[in-house]
DNA sequence: ACCTTAATTGAACGAATGTTCCAAAATAAC
DNA sequence: GTTATTTTGGAACATTCGTTCAATTAAGGT
């Protein structure tokens, strides 16, 4: 051995997570990084390679930090429904005030990102959201099993369509913080449209 | 007079929305501008007078476009709601192909500008998408009128709502762009819930 | 205490960014 | 055909970009 790096690799990826959810990949510079994360150009390239690597880390961090809210909250209901109620509850509302964006990162990204310019990136978020949905597809098929959602339904459908309602409405809040309004339609996901 | 400008404006704007609306206002540079509408830096600067200025000019142009297809399938339908329902499939299905982008220009604008470094383009946004809604609710007032939807709701929320879900599944088509499901999701706005 | 090894620093790189500028070209008016 | 006026083309600007690199610092192993 010799000398060891004295930063926290953790710590670090978080407030790099943190500057790329708020202004997006192509609007974050490596000098905004150098400042949030406070190390310099060496430091940076020798732990995480480059600008890329550094993104696809913190989009990785973010999905597992979601991922462990989501098991947070079904070890802590009753009922599978009721722990995916509670998880779109808190994305929804927790990220309103005080997060560097109330819209999800891996959505965010996926809309900037290019297919043409940023394919990697861009296939790695799309990873990324397709592992939630199959994740939503496996309580689904649990609360079918107790009982708690027809059986006739199909999960994967069902998956896909919550994942329509977590992604209008944490993007919608965006224009439209209104919390009542929100906590309505969140309400309403399980139970029908307002048309109805 | 003298010399006349011998490009076509309207020509160029469409250009310079197509190439926003696929690489974003960050990941599309003067240089891209320049080539995708063949155009000379003087000649941009002169009439457009800057990055900034064409972007907001570009958001303009596409939420003009949208309204024109929003008329355009109103005056088509015996009714207020076929015609709004009209518009929603054709925003979602007509976009999944041969577009420089599934997604709302709008909403992706919205997506990756920031409060502190593209104040001024952020809220030209807002206001765009604001007005949209605003459309909406004037339509579902009217389909109230008419007995299409029951007057006991509030309009303003339907309005909220159809935002909610057309950003859903216009921003998940980006990732699964399976026309059944999304189609069945389309005709489910006005229903009710899979779940229900 | 010395040596080895790795982390840190900050200047520097070439390329790309948004924008400016001006000579050259083009047109309408006389 | 000349003049007046404006557009056009493209080189060039200062700045910022992502990244590299060499000198310096720090710490464990012996």
């Amino acid at each position: 051995m010799s000398k060891v790096a004295k930063f926290n690799r953790e710590e670090v990826i978080d407030k790099a997570t943190n500057l790329y959810w708020n202004k997006g990949y192509h609007g974050t510079s490596m000098r905004n990084l150098q400042t949030a994360i406070d190390l310099r150009p060496g430091s940076i390239y020798a732990t995480f390679g480059s600008k890329d690597n550094l993104f696809k880390e913190s989009i990785n961090y973010y999905a597992d930090q979601t991922g462990e809210l989501l098991q947070t909250c079904l070890a802590q209901s009753e009922s599978p429904l009721t722990g995916l109620k509670l998880f779109i509850r808190k994305l929804v509302i927790d990220n309103l005030d005080g997060k560097p964006s109330c819209m999800c990162m891996i959505v965010k990204s996926i809309s900037e990102l290019t297919e043409t310019d940023n394919k990697e990136l861009l296939d790695e978020a799309k990873r990324l959201l397709a592992n939630v949905e199959n994740k939503f597809s496996e309580i689904i098929t649990e609360a079918m099993g107790q009982g708690e959602i027809d059986s006739d339904k199909d999960a994967s459908e069902l998956a896909s369509y919550i994942q329509v309602q977590i992604i209008g409405l944490r993007t919608y809040a965006r224009v439209n913080s209104n919390k009542e309004t929100i906590n309505k339609f969140v309400d309403e996901i399980f139970i029908g449209s307002p048309f109805h």
